[in-house]
DNA sequence: CTGTTCTGTCATACC
DNA sequence: CTGGTATGACAGAAC
C-alpha cells in the first residue's frame, strides 16, 4: 500500500509539473514506467536515462518503504547530505539555469506531497525567509509582487528575468489545464483515486488538479493559444510562485511554481516540436554555457540549441552576469561565508562545485543577500549552467519555498508566517518516517524520471534530456543537509539503528531505544518504537521520547514496576528480562526496596512453585521458561532460573532469601543473621551474596549513569551544533545586511557627491574624495589619499557638515 | 563461526 | 575498620 501510495503521489507530482509547465503531453504510462522499471521496460524499453532514473526511484522507494529501515535510512541520509552539499555549492556558484528551476520544482512537489504528513516546525523554511529578507530588498518585493511582474522579480539588474518571461507562458498554458477542459473521465477517476490515496500524505487536492491539468495539457500539448489564455492562470501561478510570500510549499504555490520552472527548463532543454510556441531559452546541460543568451529576452528568449547530451557534465562554466552595482569583494565574501557554512556541514562534494565559484559572483546579488536562496540556486547550477542569470533568479524564487522550509530554524523565521505552515519535507524527515523521506526524495527522483521520458520522446520533447540525476541528487543533498542541521528533527526521524550508525550527527537516543528493544522485558515499548520508527512518525516520536528519557521514562518505569512485581527472580534470566525495570528501580530510590523485593523474593519465597506464576507473559524468554517449567522438574527449573548465588544459598540451606540478604539494611541484616545460627561457610556465603548483590545493583546504576552521561553529551553536541548552525546563518545574514548597507551607502555617497560643489563650483570627484560619517550624524568630505597617500595632492580637504 | 551486546562479578578506590 | 558505593575490567551468555 505504501509503495503504491508513494508511487501515485510521485506520479501525480510529476504529472503536475509536466502538464503545468510543458503543456507537453505527458503520458502517465511513461511516468509509471519511469518509476516502475518493469513497466517502463515493457512499454518503452530500457534506456540509459531511464535506468538512472530507475535507480533513483528504486532507491527512493526502498528508502521510503520498507526495506531494511537501517540501510535505507542511512543511505538516504548520506545521499541527501552529499546532494545537499552539492546543491549548496552550486548555489554559491550561482549557476543560472533552467535546470535549477527544475530542481525547485521537484522540491516543491516533494514538499507538497510530504506536507500532509509533516508536522515538524523545526525544519521549516525559515532560512528561505531569512535569505529573502537578507537578500536585496528589491528582489524580495519583486518576488512577493511576483504575480504582477515576474520579469523584474528577482534581479533588478537583469531587466529581464527569465522567470517572468517563462512564467507567463506557463501560466497561459496552465490556464486551460486548470479548467480541466480536456480531462477524460478516466483521468478524473485516476485523479480521484490518487487524491484519496494521497490524502494521508497530506497532498492537497490541488496537486491532483494539476495532474489533471497536465494530462489535459498532454493531450493538448503546448499551444500558443494556451499562453494567451491564461492571464488569470498566470496570475494564479505567480501567486503560487510567490514563494517568499507563501513560503509554505502548500500544494499549489510551492508545487505550481516549481513545476512551471521545471517545465521551462524542460522546454529549454528539450525543444519540442512546438518550440516556436515556447521561445523560452533552451539550455542544454552541456551546451548551457554557450547557449545562455542574455537574459534580456525575458518573454521570448531565443531558443538555444537545446540538443545536449543528457548527461552533461554537472559543472559547466557559469556565465558571468556580474551585477555591476555589487562589489565583487562583497559578493565574494558572502559566498565565502556561505561556502564556509556549507563546508562545515558538507563534506567533500562541495569541492567540485566550488570550482565554479567564479561565476558565482555574478549571481551573487541574489546569493549574497540571502544565503539560503543562493544555496538552492547552487543546487540547480550544477546541472545546466548555460542558463541565464535571470533564469537563475527565477529559479531561485521558485526554489526558495522548499529550501526555506528545510532550513527554518537556521534562518530568522519570523518573516514568513505563511511559510511556516508548509514544512512538508523537513517535517517528514524530522518525524523520522523513512517513507516520508523517501517521498521527499521521490520528488527529486521524479525530476529525474520526468526527464527520461522526455528523452525517450514519449513526451513531445525532442531535444536532449537534462540529466535527471543531478537534480534529484541536489535536492536530496539539500534535504539531507538541512536534516543534518536540524539535529532534533534528525534524531526523531531516524530509527534506532540509523541513529546509531549516524553516530555523531544523530542522537544517541537510538541507543536507548535499542537497549529497550533488545530487552524482552519491554517488548511493547521497545518493539513498537522500533517498528514504528520505520513506518510512522508517531512511532518515531515515541521512540525519541523514550530514548531521551532513557530508562527513567515514566511510562516505562510504570510498566517495569508491574513487570518486576510479577517477575520473581534474582536469576540472570529474569534479571535480563527485567533489566529495564531494574534500572528504573535503581534510578528511583524510593522504589528500590519494592522493586528488589519483588525481584528477589519470588524465587526464594516459592522455590518450587514459582514457575507457574512467572510474570513473563511477553518475551521469548517467558515462553521458554514456561515451556521449560512444564518439561522440567521444578528443582531443575529453579536451578536454571536461579542465579549462582541463589543456587549456592539453596545448597548451603540459607534460611532466608537472597533478596533479604541483599536489600535489608545493615542493622536488620545483622539481626537476621543473629536470629539464625549459621555456620561460617553460610555466613561467608551470605556476605558474598550481599556484596555481589549490592555490587550488581551498583553496576547497573553505574551503567545507567554512564549511558545517561553519554546521552546528555550527545544532546549537548546536538544543541551546540544547532547553535552553531544558527549563528552561522545569522552571520550570513549579517554579511548580507552589511553588504546591502554598503551598497546603500555607496549610492547615497554618489548622490551626495553629485550635489557637492567646492567653493569654485567644481564637483568633488568620488574617486578622490570620500565621505566620513561622524557619530553625531555629521558628514565630512576627506580626500581619499589623505590617510594612506599624501594629502597634499588633493586640493584641500574640505569639511562640510551635511545634514541628511 | 565471529562479533556485538548485555549482564554479572571481581578488584579496587573512595566515602 | 566496616559498610557501602562507584567504576574499570573480565567473562559468560545470548543474539
Amino acid at each position: 500500500m505504501l509503495y503504491l501510495k508513494k508511487y501515485f503521489t510521485e506520479g501525480l507530482i510529476q504529472f503536475t509539473i509536466l502538464l503545468s509547465l510543458l503543456g507537453v503531453r505527458v503520458d502517465v504510462d511513461t511516468y509509471l514506467s519511469t518509476q516502475l522499471p518493469p513497466l517502463s521496460e515493457i512499454i518503452l524499453g530500457p534506456s540509459s536515462a531511464y535506468t538512472q532514473t530507475q535507480v533513483h526511484n528504486l532507491r527512493n522507494t526502498l528508502d521510503g518503504y520498507g526495506i531494511h529501515p537501517k540501510s535505507v535510512d542511512l543511505d538516504q541520509f548520506f545521499t541527501t547530505r552529499r546532494l545537499l552539499n552539492q546543491v549548496r555549492q552550486l548555489d554559491r556558484l550561482s549557476v543560472p539555469s533552467t535546470e535549477l528551476s527544475a530542481w525547485l520544482v521537484h522540491r516543491d512537489q516533494e514538499t507538497v506531497v510530504s506536507a500532509a504528513s509533516q508536522s515538524s516546525p523545526s525544519i521549516t523554511l525559515d532560512n528561505g525567509a531569512g535569505l529573502e529578507d537578507l537578500s536585496s530588498p528589491d528582489a524580495t518585493p519583486a518576488m512577493r509582487g511576483g504575480g504582477g511582474a515576474p520579469e523584474s522579480t528577482y534581479n533588478p539588474h537583469a531587466a529581464d528575468s527569465i522567470l517572468g518571461a517563462v512564467a507567463p507562458e506557463r501560466t497561459q498554458e496552465q490556464g486551460p489545464r486548470d479548467g480541466n477542459e480536456d480531462l477524460t473521465k478516466e483521468d478524473i477517476d485516476l485523479i480521484d483515486i490518487l487524491w484519496k490515496q494521497d490524502i494521508d500524505l497530506g497532498a492537497g487536492r490541488e496537486v491532483f488538479n494539476y495532474s489533471n491539468r497536465q494530462k489535459d495539457s498532454e493531450e493538448e500539448k503546448p499551444r500558443p493559444e494556451e499562453s494567451k489564455e491564461g492571464s488569470e492562470a498566470q496570475e494564479s501561478w505567480r501567486n503560487g510562485v510567490n514563494l517568499q510570500e507563501a513560503q509554505p510549499v502548500d500544494g499549489e504555490t510551492g508545487e505550481s511554481i516549481p513545476e512551471q520552472e521545471c517545465l521551462r527548463l524542460l522546454e529549454a532543454t528539450f525543444p519540442f516540436g512546438e518550440e516556436s510556441e515556447f521561445p523560452a531559452p533552451v539550455i542544454a546541460p552541456e551546451t548551457g554555457p554557450s547557449n545562455e543568451e542574455s537574459p534580456s529576452t525575458s518573454r521570448a528568449p531565443p531558443l538555444a540549441p537545446p540538443l545536449a547530451p543528457p548527461l552533461a557534465p554537472p559543472l559547466a562554466p557559469p556565465l558571468p552576469q556580474a551585477e555591476p552595482q555589487l562589489d565583487l569583494e562583497q559578493q565574494w565574501q558572502d559566498i565565502m561565508a556561505i561556502m564556509e557554512l556549507q563546508a562545515m556541514e558538507v563534506n567533500s562534494s562541495s569541492a567540485s562545485t566550488s570550482s565554479g565559484s567564479d561565476s558565482s559572483p555574478e549571481a551573487t546579488p541574489s546569493e549574497a543577500t540571502p544565503p539560503d536562496t543562493s544555496t538552492p540556486l547552487g543546487t540547480f547550477g550544477p546541472s545546466p549552467r548555460s542558463t541565464l542569470i535571470n533564469r537563475d533568479v527565477s529559479l531561485h524564487q521558485a526554489s526558495l519555498p522548499s529550501c526555506s522550509q528545510d532550513f527554518p530554524p537556521l534562518f530568522t523565521p519570523p518573516l514568513d508566517a505563511a511559510s511556516s505552515p508548509p514544512r512538508p519535507t523537513m517535517l517528514r524527515l524530522s518525524s523520522g518516517n523513512s517513507s516520508n523521506i523517501n517521498s521527499t526524495f521521490g520528488a527529486t527522483n521524479l525530476t529525474g524520471l520526468f526527464l527520461p521520458p522526455l528523452t525517450n520522446g514519449t513526451n513531445n520533447v525532442t531535444s536532449a534530456p537534462v540529466p535527471p540525476d543531478p537534480f534529484s541528487t541536489l535536492l536530496e543533498d539539500s534535504m539531507l543537509d538541512e536534516i543534518s542541521l536540524l539535529d532534533l528533527a534528525m534524531e526523531e526521524g531516524f530509527s534506532q539503528a540509523q541513529t546509531s550508525q549516524l553516530e555523531d550527527e544523530l542522537d544517541s537516543d537510538s541507543g536507548l531505544s535499542l537497549d529497550s528493544s533488545h530487552s524482552p522485558v519491554s517488548p511493547s515499548s521497545s518493539e513498537t518504537s522500533c517498528s514504528s520508527a520505520a513506518s510512522s512518525s508517531s512511532t518515531s516520536a515515541t521512540f525519541s521520547e523514550e530514548g531521551a528519557v532513557g530508562y527513567s521514562t515514566d511510562s516505562e518505569a510504570a510498566a517495569v514496576e508491574t513487570d518486576e512485581g510479577a517477575v520473581g527472580g534474582y536469576q540472570p534470566g529474569y534479571s535480563k528480562l527485567c533489566r529495564m525495570s531494574y534500572q528504573e528501580f535503581h534510578s528511583l530510590p524510593q522504589l528500590d526496596n519494592i522493586g528488589h523485593n519483588h525481584t528477589y523474593n519470588l524465587p526464594l519465597s516459592s522455590p518450587f512453585s514459582d514457575h507457574p506464576e512467572l510474570p513473563f507473559s511477553n518475551g521469548k524468554k517467558a515462553v521458554r521458561d514456561k515451556q521449560s517449567c512444564k518439561l522440567q522438574p521444578p528443582q531443575d527449573l529453579l536451578d536454571k532460573q536461579s542465579s549462582r548465588d541463589e543456587r549456592r544459598a539453596r545448597a548451603m540451606k540459607i534460611p532466608f532469601s537472597n533478596e533479604k540478604i541483599i536489600n535489608l539494611p545493615v542493622e536488620e541484616f545483622n539481626e537476621l543473621l543473629a536470629k539464625h545460627h549459621l555456620s561460617e561457610a553460610q555466613l561467608a556465603l551470605i556476605r558474598d551474596i550481599r556484596r555481589r548483590g549490592k555490587n550488581k545493583m551498583a553496576a547497573q546504576n553505574c551503567r545507567k549513569r554512564k549511558l545517561d552521561t553519554i546521552l546528555n553529551l550527545e544532546q549537548g553536541v546536538h544543541d551546540l551544533r544547532r547553535d552553531k548552525t544558527r549563528l552561522q546563518k545569522e552571520q550570513v545574514e549579517c554579511i548580507g545586511s552589511i553588504r546591502q548597507m554598503k551598497q546603500k551607502m555607496q549610492s547615497l555617497s554618489q548622490v551626495v557627491f553629485a550635489q557637492l560643489r567646492d567653493e569654485e563650483g567644481r564637483p568633488y570627484p568620488p574617486s578622490e574624495y570620500s565621505l566620513q560619517y561622524g557619530a553625531d550624524g555629521s558628514v565630512l568630505i576627506t580626500p581619499r589619499g589623505l590617510a594612506a597617500a599624501t594629502p597634499s595632492r588633493k586640493p584641500e580637504k574640505k569639511q562640510k557638515d551635511k545634514k541628511k
